[in-house]
DNA sequence: TTGCTCCTCACGTCACGTGAGGTGGC
DNA sequence: TTGCTCCTCACGTCACGTGAGGTGGC
């Protein structure tokens, strides 16, 4: 084989995208060196290392370590190699879910995010909200009220026990309108927005509000929106569901983080005609 | 607040999985520094923080870079934050598309070296093979014959023109038995087992055989082909394609890649039943 | 005194990228 | 002489991990 029918570095380079310094350094490494080095010192390709080069290019893209790589490329066997090849699609099918979770956490993130800034602050309103799956915590404990902190905490550590993936938006749930206009900052149960979900935010008639302010605080809102109810004779039945539409991951005042309330209401028209 | 409902370093890294080792590093590049260090100069995180870290988390996992994260955290605002799910989104979709890409690719190898494992060496078969998907590179310069590698070469060359993914298993083919017979090592095309494809090995009746020697070489395979051919009333018609189950990625020894030959066969009963 | 948690500082790692300074053939 | 390709060597980078040696309160 004369050099002619070789490549420079900068050739293979180009037909298989590597950098001249990759190339260096895969050779450096003893992971894929020249098959000959000229007088000159330059290192020269033979064509079929293209190919070679393709395949470690496809098992170091997929996160397979160049260590790996070399111990496996110094003993290749086609049983080997398919060995490794099923242990790959494993692999890939764990980041492909992977990718798929963090699709449906920025989607979940971004759907609060963009609510929040559709909404006009103060405002209230029936809506009919779609079910919405959540994963809900246990009862918090309210003994220890030195500090809402606590059962916050208590809900951060269960979680890991009970696989409640902690990425997805947290908000808090009251049992009733009632238990929220007695405690507002003490929330029943926390959940995380995860739509595996354990749990939904039925479907149905709800009235809605936000406010702008520090976690736990709701200025006027809970007068106003009983005061709301009563004039359009409105009744409270069932959870209370708080979300931060936007907290500290997208505001850096604490005081103008945005919740939304989402008070269930008994659903007459509805509950008739079915009746 | 008191420092007891504060986080120390360790109950931080237990309840949100990130080590202690990155919180300090985090600390150091001022990504996320505790709320208050104590008198022994030890660190105490506010446990608003968990949903600050997790939400870091979340996009240092996608591959955001930390200096990008810290940019992007000290000017938030619920736009600006939207703004960045929303080009995740966009980033998500094409990691989703590149480890589909990873596994087919992983896929046909798999697929090739397996079909290796079980094939016999110069064994013969009649077989009825189902369409394969494939991309077809130009036709091969066959003037300058000093190396077979310049058209080798040249397919690789044309192929980042043509789109053509090499990260696929690379075959070459002929266009008749004659043409396969007359100059075995020198294929009129090279193609990429791309499913993508913009062209197919048809589906059909094929003579398949296999040879275990260096690329371009046969052994007696031919003479045996057509032997086997003329004993059993078949004829010949349409392309030969070979392909290589088993070259360098998986086989030390150049004398033993393993070839898989299918030479289309005259279907007369299809066609006779189809006329 | 022993255990435990925490601290800082320095150095290592992985897979390269980036010059700086030099060569060698047209 | 100028341009071009290639070389080696050293150092930087990114996001940490890993000790080593020390503190401070029960």
């Amino acid at each position: 084989m004369e050099e002619s029918s070789l490549l420079s570095i900068k050739e293979l380079a180009k037909v298989t995208g590597i950098t001249q310094s990759t190339l260096r350094y895969y050779d450096e490494i003893g992971l894929l060196s020249p098959t000959l080095r000229g007088d000159n010192n330059y290192r020269y390709y033979h064509p079929h290392q293209i190919v070679l080069l393709n395949f470690i290019n496809v098992l170091a893209d997929m996160g397979v370590s160049l260590a790996k790589i070399k111990e496996l490329k110094t003993d290749r066997t086609p049983s080997s190699i398919l060995e490794v090849l099923r242990r790959q699609e494993v692999e890939l099918n764990r980041q492909l879910r992977e990718i798929q979770g963090a699709y449906t956490i920025i989607h979940t993130f971004r759907d609060n995010i963009q609510t929040g800034l559709l909404a006009r602050d103060g405002e209230i309103s029936v809506q009919d909200l779609p079910e919405l799956p959540i994963i809900l915590g246990q009862d918090n404990d309210f003994r220890n009220r030195e500090s809402w902190y606590s059962a916050f905490m208590d809900f951060y550590k269960s979680a890991q026990q009970y696989r409640i993936n902690l990425r997805y938006p947290i908000g808090g749930m009251h049992e009733s309108m009632n238990d929220w206009l007695r405690e507002p900052g003490w929330p029943k149960k926390y959940f995380s927005m995860d739509p595996v979900g354990n749990s939904v935010r039925a479907a149905g008639k709800y009235l809605v509000s936000y406010h702008r302010d520090y976690y736990g605080q709701f200025g006027d809102i809970p007068e106003r929106m009983e005061g709301f109810a009563r004039e359009n004779g409105l009744q409270f039945e069932g959870p209370v569901y708080n979300i931060y539409l936007h907290d500290e991951i997208c505001t850096v005042d604490p005081n103008q983080y945005l919740v939304q309330i989402t008070a269930r209401l008994k659903d007459s028209k509805r509950t008739a005609r079915r009746d």
